[in-house]
DNA sequence: TTACTTGTTCACATCATTGTGAACAATGTA
DNA sequence: TACATTGTTCACAATGATGTGAACAAGTAA
């Protein structure tokens, strides 16, 4: 059967065709930078998703000209992620990517950016109330403490933000995003007018 | 009159405080990293953003314990970003923070997140088009077209959705986006059940 | 003017990230 | 069993990001 950077890859088709997907992976790749995971994440997923076969973490090294060590961790990490499986239990079973990706993505920012600014929030409340218990009257000539209260009141703005984001539903399915989106949409449109 | 990082400083209240002011640049710093910026950019900021006074470049790299030289270069990113402004047209001029981030966050949204889906849709489109050109019958053998369709739609919508995110007014203030997170909030609610 | 302070630039040092290759472990196969 | 293949681990190399200091430019004050 066909496999994925076979011997045919000498046909001027298949060269052609092997560089769009390393095109793909590679800006999937960059694209996946920003999101807490590193290039060589989404360029795995992304040539995992394009296979119509499972693939080995040979092939995917070979594919891709980067070390099997590498391949293992980056696979080892999208399995701890739900991003990729393994088709069986056994040692060397290939890979499949898998496209329901939203609770990843809800899951990173669950962790990440929720904690960033948990923190965010709560050194600017340790810095007004000690500025307000030990800071006297001269606390306003250095420090502008209602701007203090401003941020965190922002803070909490964009933690409630997240938590809308986080608790969506868990469609990553297109349809339903875009459905999610319409909705959306017609929401802002009235708020703007 | 009083200012940040005085000589006061030898005060164990102001030595509390000035750790709490500490606690808050880093903490933004970190948050702000996620955000395409570097960490420095936002100790900066906040450092700013806090102060009573205008504050001038060498007093900001004595407080953060940076060089000047690195300063600088922040700095002036900071003002072309709309996030940090001189108060006079001198040269030696002191700065102040800008809390009405907003139009910068949708402008890294517009340039950095945009170009990167763009990207990606592209090389997708790319693939198809040279794969169904050129492929022949094997090709469904080999790569997974359909999937490649779905990645295409999922790129789409996501590209909507920033659309939307970018379109939204201007209003960074807390109380505005707590408006909008309430329109939000009750569509989504709605849109679950 | 001279001396002093502040801001800017750039070549370099320092540090963190990313990827490699060799040794090893685990599995399959003759 | 012996042999080949695949996956895992870890110390290290390569690369890139981050910050420094020295030299310079531009202003300020005596």
């Amino acid at each position: 059967m066909a496999k994925l950077g076979s011997e045919h890859s000498s046909d001027a088709a298949a060269v052609t065709i092997n560089r769009r997907v390393m095109e793909v992976c590679d800006s999937i790749g960059d694209f996946i930078e920003y999101w807490g995971f590193k290039g060589i994440h989404g360029r795995v997923w992304a040539l995992l998703a394009l296979s119509a076969e499972p693939l080995a973490q040979v092939q995917i090294a070979q594919y891709l000209g980067v070390s099997r060590s590498l391949v293992s961790g980056v696979i080892a990490e999208l399995v701890d992620r739900g991003l990729v499986r393994a088709v069986d239990s056994s040692r060397n079973s290939p890979y499949v990517a898998l496209t329901d990706f939203w609770p990843t993505v809800a899951s990173v920012l669950r962790s990440r950016e929720w904690m960033l600014l948990e923190t965010v929030r709560q050194s600017l409340e340790g810095f007004v109330v000690d500025a307000e218990r030990v800071g006297g009257d001269s606390i306003g000539q250095i420090y502008n403490l209602r701007r203090a209260y401003t941020l965190i009141k922002m803070t909490e703005t964009a933690q409630n933000i997240l938590r809308l984001l986080i608790g969506y539903p868990t469609a990553a399915t297109a349809d339903r995003m875009t459905q999610w989106l319409g909705h959306v949409g017609a929401l802002v449109k009235r708020f703007k007018t």
